[in-house]
DNA sequence: CGCGTGTCTCCTGCTGACGGTTGACAAACC
DNA sequence: GGTTTGTCAACCGTCAGCAGGAGACACGCG
């Protein structure tokens, strides 16, 4: 039999990639509550691995955002600030913008298709609130312009700083944030179909400002952390 | 004496952004070369500091992609990328553009004084031939919307990426890439002054684009690992 | 009874060491 | 001589342990 000359198909898991995922997951779906203090001995025997991969893993989700370090002192999840979320929502939507532009010119007609596709699974998991399938597809859709623009900056920091977003989506309102988005996303991918960038790139952009409103209903200062 | 309550003013250095800084300014000035292979011995050695630390910091300047490591295998620095220093620069030069936009309603005189203050000391780097003093320059202008959008993700984002284009100014060109960058910077502050966002936005991505011709000057294949 | 101080414990940051995997070299076979 | 395969060293990922500092508590003093 001749085996398949795919390169790097399979790739080792690393410890600390498990571990990054599991306490990311972890924070986003509420398991870890904001403000929560993270000890280090507590993750090890949680997650069965050793301290270093643990603490390789938080200082990624610090990058993020989702953790704060005291140096010597703790590691607390982040408590719920608006304006970290809203630093976070702006770059997010300014990345996503950026990724349909450098993107449509080379779209092809399956990457179209997938858009819609995904789209479709986004609609069916709204219908049944099904919130977990709803992100996923959405992601997907997303994730197609990301793919396509080929810019891995791009996709970093989007990794970095989604899961921000999508913990208050899940905390906050257990619902995805628009229903409306639907409409919204085919109405990206008409504008992409018909090449015209700045429109496409100005819905992508719109779509992800409907997280603002949704901000305003958090207070101010919402679970900060030592002075209140 | 009264002890000023200044909070946090002083913060403890964590050996491991000591190390980070140093191998970050070391490949940024072509102390480590493309390709070069960072053995983490050598390194240790070099910084006087055990594996952990050292292994943070690759881990960090992995993510802006610096540097490339296969698991198990080894870490290099990473080659000069066509594709991958141009991510940058469109990451970047979105990150500034919304850095503008987002500081504008609240910047103050004195931030604008400090922006003319840094294209002053910009103008006459460059007079100098002062690669390292115009760069400073050119860092402090910008960060100053940056600052001032009070925009902790945006800060992220930009000190992973920022290196990633220096690195190419530095050792390809060995000058800073725009004399003419001084009148934009003015053009920027005029704009700002006047309030209008979009303008100020898009002088501000313009600056940042000037980076593009000096791209296509770089074979698409340079500095490939294995084949060269 | 309130405040300041000393001690004690816990936790983080760092260190040094070990094992698994990987790419390379060389010997053996066709 | 070319190809295959067995062996090996090197290096990264991970582990357990140590030291310094910060916070908590209790004691003593005013």
């Amino acid at each position: 039999m001749p085996v398949p000359i795919s390169r790097g198909l399979v790739s080792r898991s690393l410890l600390r990639d498990n571990a990054y995922r599991a306490i990311r997951d972890a924070i986003v779906d509420g398991t870890l509550a904001p403000g929560e203090r993270l000890n280090d001995a507590d993750l090890v025997e949680w997650l069965g691995v050793s301290r270093t991969p643990v603490r390789e893993a938080l200082a990624r989700l610090e990058q993020a955002g989702l953790v704060q370090t005291k140096p010597g002192r703790h590691t607390i999840v982040s408590p719920l600030d608006v304006r970290a979320v809203r630093a976070a929502q702006s770059v997010t939507a300014a990345m996503h913008e950026l990724a349909v532009r450098e993107a449509l010119p080379g779209l092809s007609a399956a990457e179209l298709d997938a858009m819609r596709a995904a789209n479709a699974r986004f609609a069916d998991a709204l219908r049944r609130d099904d919130v977990d399938a709803a992100i996923a597809a959405d992601d997907d859709f997303h994730g197609v312009p990301v793919t396509a623009s080929a810019n891995h900056a791009i996709r970093t920091v989007l990794e970095q700083f989604t899961p921000v977003l999508r913990r208050l989506e899940r905390l906050r309102f257990s619902s995805l944030s628009g229903r409306g988005s639907v409409a919204q996303h085919e109405r990206i991918i008409a504008l992409c179909e018909a090449g015209d960038a700045d429109g496409a790139a100005a819905a992508t952009r719109a779509n992800w400002e409907t997280l603002v409103p949704l901000l305003d209903t958090l207070p101010d200062g919402e679970a900060t952390s030592s002075t209140g």
